[in-house]
DNA sequence: CCCGTGACTCTAC
DNA sequence: CGTAGAGCCACGG
């Protein structure tokens, strides 16, 4: 997986690669993980990509917790079919989103691998 | 080099 | 909770 700029996609696979089996990520909070804060629209190009077809990609989500791919769309069923098998609430292609503060936010939604 | 496009996001209403 | 508009960045024509 080396094709556009290649350290800031791979940067991108590892993130998504680190994303925990039933927990979502925006793509926003992907850039930002990746170190390139506001290039969310980046990270749904690699990811159209294919660069991380053998990465947990479903797992990747907007920020109001509707899923980028059309919902009647092959890969948006499988999306929400590999969401729903991994416990994850989804109802008509939308993630329910931990509603918590900010603090506890963080907590739950980007979990450092450190 | 200008312009349209898109698996995006935020603010207003 | 839903839509509308503007901002955003890299890429292809």
């Amino acid at each position: 997986m080396d094709r556009i700029t290649p350290g800031w996609e791979l940067a991108v696979c590892e993130v998504v690669a680190a994303i925990p089996a039933g927990q979502v990520l925006a793509y926003g909070q992907v850039a930002r993980r990746a170190g390139r804060p506001g290039r969310a629209r980046l990270v749904a190009r690699i990811l159209a990509s294919g660069a991380a077809h053998e990465l947990p990609w479903h797992r990747v989500v907007r920020a109001d917790g509707r899923i980028g791919l059309d919902p009647d769309s092959a890969d948006g069923r499988e999306q929400v079919r590999r969401l729903r098998a991994e416990g994850v609430q989804v109802d008509n292609a939308r993630v329910r989103m931990p509603r918590a503060p900010a603090d506890l936010d963080a907590l739950l939604w980007a979990p450092p691998p450190d």
